[in-house]
DNA sequence: AGCACGCCGACT
DNA sequence: GTCGGCGTGCTC
């Protein structure tokens, strides 16, 4: 039996990342487990305060007389808690950042003092009281009571953080006014109602393709056989039918089911069939909840109140006692990565909580990410296909305008003559249109209006960015080079950045249809809560002919009336700067396609495209996954890219111009040292796409290489070099492991 | 975060 | 000298 317990303790403190190794007494040999919650005397005064089990062991680094023993097993201790601190290891392990960090995005236990309470200085004396307290502290010589006194004088409420920080009083100090009775610190508790149920009790009745996978996945796991299941079903062959009918399945077993989905405000209707079906069983997480409410939606998880819930990323750590499947939506999204530390990926840590779970993994999509198809066809998930259109709707054809002929013929304007003819028919027949203006990745590539060539870097394969500087750059490896006055392929002197908004979009749109009536949809329009769904609702109900808007318009809305999707400068996210480009306008493009015509009117779609030779926009427009998969996949092997190899992106940011460029090249120098034991491709420093954010200078490293755990252990190296370099006290240093975007 | 230690100026 | 206040650093 182990007589040592490494215990990290429950304060909220992040320089107290590291666990404390205490004793374990007799009483408790062979009770103790990893991710227990303990009580332990802490501190001088050995104050009783609660930590977690990190590690069990029979051996200590510590002169054991300094050691000291736990004092018991917190009551009310749940096992979900020993996943959690398994979990945080994990993501620590794989995606590196401090264990406070982790166990703060995998445990709403920590989140809950912070979120809950916002603490508050109040002065408790006036007029006659307060002159003579300040009289006395005056002659007492008491220098930060006086200062604290004064600013309280001026506004009698201040909040705990400024006081502490600003006017540097301290802990000790607030304690002794309060025993005062001179000031007093208020913590106030925010709480707000749950989301109200509707209708419950409706019922579906599923084909049999659909059915099939139901079946599969139960029997399975009735067999304790927890595997990870791939349905690639095109846009509307019902796969929310299926999420529900195995999250019923589950919830008649007695276990829970965990619903990812991107982004809560794009999916309305999903969430409506969710509670037409769980009522009150089922509950709904969104990004606008307070910590309070997310909380209590957690606690009612934990008591066993709920057997669905739906959210996003952070939904993934629903304190389930029983879970039974975790559901993962559209997983190709981006949303599902975490752009704060830890940088982890939703999909692969739900692999990780079911694997300590003892659940099954469900992930669904029409354009299935590049790695959760590569592992279904090499047998790791199993992969299930829904190739056939619910009810009515049929997939819409498709139609690639060539816009260099456009300019050819003299068309400099952003509409295709056909579009123009299609739009013309749609307002005469009273159907409705969107028009889809793919906007993603405004950075400013350059690219020739008539080969529709993009100007690349030599030696990374990604479009060169346009500066204020008047150069272009390539953010992986830092090549730069003079802008082109002519195209390099054509020797076209049409050649520039490529700019345009909705607004644009809009204004042209009026001015060439105006009697239609018009709506726009971007961040401009939808600001404030609700704003998505109230344009949507309007446009729903008949209110306008056209909707004009960018990748939300695309995303989960089911409109019976739109016969027509135009999409305009479909090419515009190929030039991004980004190995994910293809893969990006691919989902964007089958997404858009498959939009119109879902009900008995057959829908048409219209790609305006500068490169309609290019296998994305080609593929997109067949409606074929698989032959994009190939291409693309093929792309990703020759250069090394994932999911074909693994990458870390290091970015380095500091105030000082100067000081981002001194680390970057410290680091790239002890990189070439570690890369001597472990090898990888190594691109960088370079300066970040944005090289300048909020005052924060960027520079960033890429490595490339086949194994994770090796991009792990380069980390660790990394890590511990800068932990004992004094140099980068001046700047922050973090890693991301294959991103999701270029930074 | 909380607690003790040690430094520093003021006062008997 | 000594006392009280205040910043600093450590916590198995």
């Amino acid at each position: 039996m182990p007589g040592y317990a490494n215990v990290i303790v429950e304060i909220a403190l992040e320089k107290l990342d590291r666990t404390f190794q205490y004793k374990i007494p007799e009483e408790l040999d062979g009770q103790l487990a990893v991710g227990m919650e303990v009580q332990v005397p802490f501190g001088r005064g050995n104050r009783l305060i609660s930590g977690y089990v990190m590690e069990l062991s029979d051996r200590t680094e510590c002169e054991d007389h300094r050691l000291k023993e736990i004092a018991g097993i917190a009551p009310g201790r749940l096992s979900v808690e020993q996943h959690f601190i398994r979990l945080a290891a994990w993501m620590r392990e794989t995606y590196g950042a401090t264990m406070i960090q982790c166990l703060k995005t995998v445990s709403p236990i920590r989140q809950k003092v912070k979120g809950l309470e916002a603490k508050q200085v109040r002065l408790m004396k006036n007029g006659q009281d307060l002159s003579n307290c300040l009289a006395l502290y005056q002659k007492k010589n008491a220098k930060a009571k006086l200062r604290l006194l004064e600013a309280l004088a001026e506004n009698d409420r201040l909040p705990y953080e400024l006081v502490t920080k600003k006017l540097h009083i301290s802990g000790a100090t607030l304690r002794a006014l309060q025993e005062e009775g001179v000031v007093e610190i208020l913590s106030e508790k925010k709480y707000r109602n749950p989301p109200v149920p509707k209708d419950p009790g409706a019922h579906i009745v599923l084909h049999e393709s659909q059915q099939a996978i139901v079946d599969q996945v139960l029997a399975d796991y009735r067999d304790q056989r927890y595997g990870t299941y791939l349905i690639h079903g095109i846009t509307g062959s019902g796969k929310t039918e299926v999420y529900m009918e195995i999250a019923a399945g589950m919830a008649a077993m007695g276990k829970q089911a965990i619903v990812l989905i991107p982004e809560i405000a794009l999916t309305y209707q999903t969430v409506m069939r969710f509670y037409r079906r769980f009522g009150e069983r089922v509950s709904v997480l969104h990004s606008r909840m307070s910590a309070g409410e997310r909380y209590d939606q957690f606690e009612r998880a934990k008591n066993g109140g709920l057997d669905v819930i739906i959210g996003p990323r952070s939904a993934l750590f629903t304190p389930f006692l029983q879970l039974g499947v975790i559901i993962i939506d559209e997983e190709h999204e981006g949303t599902y990565k975490s752009e704060t530390m830890p940088r982890y990926h939703a999909r692969e840590t739900a692999m990780e909580r079911a694997r300590l779970a003892g659940a099954s993994v469900i992930l669904g999509s029409a354009t299935p990410s590049l790695e959760s198809y590569t592992k279904a066809l090499r047998g790791e998930y199993r992969l299930f296909s829904l190739t056939e259109r619910r009810g009515e709707g049929t997939l819409p054809g498709v139609i690639l305008a060539d816009m260099r002929k456009e300019l050819a013929a003299g068309n400099r304007s952003m509409f295709s003559g056909m579009l123009l003819e299609a739009i013309e028919k749609q307002l005469e027949k009273g159907e409705q249109t969107m028009l889809f203006l793919n906007r993603r990745g405004f950075a400013g590539f350059v690219s020739c209006r008539e080969c529709g060539q993009v100007i690349k870097c030599p030696h990374c394969d990604v479009s060169l960015s346009y500066h204020r500087d008047g150069r272009l750059h390539c953010h992986y490896c830092g090549y730069t080079k003079a802008m082109e006055k002519k195209c390099p392929q054509c020797g076209s002197p049409y050649i520039g950045t490529f700019r345009a908004g909705t607004q644009q979009v809009e204004e042209a749109v009026k001015r060439r249809f105006p009697q239609a009536r018009v709506l726009r949809m971007d961040m401009d329009t939808t600001r404030g809560k609700g704003g998505h769904e109230a344009v949507l609702e309007r446009f729903a109900s008949g209110d306008a002919d056209i909707l004009i808007g960018t990748q939300m318009i695309v995303k989960g809305h089911d409109f019976k009336n739109v016969t027509l999707m135009g999409v305009l400068a479909a090419d515009l996210s190929l030039m991004v700067p980004d190995y994910r480009a293809a893969e990006r306008t691919f989902q964007l493009l089958a997404q858009a396609a498959g939009r119109a015509g879902r009900s008995r009117k057959p829908g048409q779609v219209i790609i305006q495209t500068y490169q309609p030779e290019h296998y994305a926009v080609q593929a997109a427009a067949k409606h074929d996954y698989r032959r994009f998969y190939e291409e693309e996949m093929g792309y990703r092997l020759l250069a090394g890219y994932p999911p074909a190899a693994h990458m870390m992106a290091v970015l380095i940011a500091s105030e000082e111009e100067s000081l981002a460029d001194e680390l970057a090249n410290l680091l790239k120098e002890q990189l070439k040292r570690i890369l001597k034991q472990i090898p990888a491709e190594c691109m960088g420093p370079a300066p970040a796409s944005l090289s300048k954010v909020r005052d924060l200078y960027r520079r960033t490293i890429y490595l490339k290489q086949e194994s994770q755990n090796n991009l792990a252990d380069i980390r660790k190296l990394l890590e511990q070099y800068i932990e004992q370099n004094g140099q980068f006290a001046g700047g922050t240093v973090q890693f991301d492991l294959d991103p999701m975007q270029e930074y």
